[in-house]
DNA sequence: ATCGTTAAAGTAAACGTTTAAGTAAACGGT
DNA sequence: ACCGTTTACTTAAACGTTTACTTTAACGAT
């Protein structure tokens, strides 16, 4: 085919020059109507592609938000960059999404990749093993807006996170209205903000209700299901079965699940079971499984609305942090009252 | 913060050209050991990142591959994904991601938006509705290598695709083998191969068992749970329940699943199932549907591969269509004989 | 000593835009 | 009739690289 239609050949196309053209197509006020439609209607006919690299480059900005998460095939995350992709493009924004795979090296590469390619600004959501991400100070010299999201460090970032405190404790003091006295918790990495708050509601709860805090029964780790498999099964082993789990994730429930099928033990009789976070295919699981609601949509719609704020506004504010009200939503598991 | 720092920044700072700067930090053989060493030490020391963007300008490529699908929430899409970033990680070439939403009108703004970008090359699955797909036209004029993933259009572009025909042929035929005599397919747009071929390899089951087909167990629709659902309910409705039904996707056996608990259908005893497709939490569901594997790895990999061709060997070259076997997994669906 | 070759740099131009800074003509108010 | 303003355009420069070409010096072989 003919080489690539670039502004220079609708510029002599029209006799006119290339930033008449330039300025055309994007409406500027500069140029008259009948100019704009002459400009368009050629553009058209020539086949013209705006070359978005040499605009970017030209205009030191990019109308790019990147996005990286710990994973890409994954309940919460799955449904969380969808959002965002629909809340970025609202608002005219492009996402390049990476994937850290848990891996902090990754992260690191990635986060550094982003800043190269000159993205407007980054969300993040960290790996369940990154204590500290020595690039965020590269980050905060070069002013580019960053908003952590959900899994959060201890960084001088905006956030947006989920009432974790909150939602947890007031599903553990459910289960314990219900009758249940041995309770575990099984979490993830306690550099974490996620961990270490819903760790906190989980005790409040259990302190708040005079019984004892099993060192035993609290479980550090990962968020993933091979977290929950594990410890169910070490539980077992040691001979000492909580009579109520609250995991971290709900990759986390599925693992208990997964453990419990294998040693036989009935969900919820042996052992009841909340989580932090759902899924879409909950209802299809038998049982389904009672949790604490993510909204994922709302989440990506502040942390896209919160880094728009911060890259359009020129002005460098404080740190936001976003909190989401985090509901428990019954379902099949810790409903029925311990017999005593 | 002091301005980034950049190539001239750099060669100031060494005395040499801006030339030299970039040949050494790219390890090209112009340059004397020493100085590719004395030039990355003080590029690190600088705190010097490459813009990628004008990187990608000057060059005329921009090592990135637009990857385009239906949805990014989704059993099987995430998991293509997911594996597609680490193959192209692997070879060192950055995705673009975006989702159409099953719209096609999204489908055709984002293939813009990517030759916009000046990706290297595109692999696509289009959206349940797409029969055609003007801009390729356009991707073949400016010669883009594309790669069609398992949604694929009759379009002179490689493919990579599961053996469709055959995997539903075998599932169905391994019905009819345990005696299921009213069979129905679930399928979507047969605009799209995946949904002729899969029905094609039912009808091919159906008839050489000799068994009739009957027009109004052969459903066309989307690919989403809605669709199984909708078509279970409209069987009853009709008051012409089928023994077995083949679903073109999982979504759509989940569909399939949720209505017969509403109607009160015992699955598999009432009506069985097979689908195209699995889940990685189908173990978790009850009972577990049996269906055809799709290797979502293997497909991203040849996918990935076969781009990568095109996009580094010179001479254009004749589509490739890839396909990939497809093997029957029983699960706790369609595994009983029915009792004559 | 001379010539072709190689190594290690440097110079100039290009990639396709946008932004900033003019300029010329038309306009409107006094 | 004059001046400031607005309209509609143009010119020049810049964005930060890479690519293609040129230069200089050193080296070996004849």
């Amino acid at each position: 085919m003919a080489q690539k239609i670039t502004l220079k050949d609708l510029a002599q196309a029209l006799n006119v020059s290339v930033v008449t053209v330039s300025k055309a197509l994007r409406d500027h006020p500069d140029i008259s109507q009948k100019m704009k439609t002459k400009v368009k209607q050629t553009a058209e006919k020539m086949g013209y592609i705006p070359n978005i690299v040499a605009r970017n480059l030209s205009s030191r900005r990019t109308r790019t938000i990147g996005l990286i998460v710990p994973k890409i095939a994954h309940y919460f995350f799955s449904s969380l960059i969808e959002s965002v992709y629909k809340y970025a493009a609202d608002r005219n924004y492009e996402i390049i999404l990476t994937a850290s795979q848990e891996n902090p090296e990754f992260e690191s590469k990635h986060l550094l990749t982003m800043i190269s390619m000159r993205v407007d600004g980054i969300l993040i959501s960290v790996t369940d093993k990154t204590d500290t991400l020595p690039l965020l100070s590269v980050v905060r010299e070069n002013q580019i807006p960053l908003v952590q999201i959900d899994r959060t460090l201890n960084a001088p970032f905006s956030k947006v996170v989920f009432e974790d405190t909150e939602g947890t404790y007031r599903a553990v003091k459910h289960a314990i209205d219900l009758g249940y006295h041995k309770l575990a918790f099984v979490g993830g990495n306690h550099s974490l903000h996620i961990a270490r708050d819903r760790l906190k509601g989980f005790k409040k709860a259990v302190r708040e209700s005079g019984l004892p805090l099993q060192k035993t029964f609290l479980v550090q780790g990962g968020f993933t299901e091979a977290d929950g498999y594990q410890a169910l099964m070490r539980f077992k082993k040691s001979n000492q079965l909580p009579e109520f789990i609250f995991t971290a994730t709900y990759p986390v429930a599925l693992g208990v699940v997964k453990a419990a099928r294998e040693l036989n033990l009935k969900i919820p009789d042996d052992i009841d079971l909340i989580s932090f976070g759902g899924s879409a295919f909950n209802a299809f699981i038998t049982p389904a499984i009672s949790y604490v609601e993510q909204n994922t949509k709302e989440m990506a719609r502040l942390a896209v609305e919160q880094v728009l704020r911060e890259i359009e506004d020129n002005e460098t504010q404080q740190p936001a942090e976003l909190r989401i009200p985090s509901e428990l939503r019954l379902k099949e598991t810790c409903v029925k009252r311990k017999d005593a």
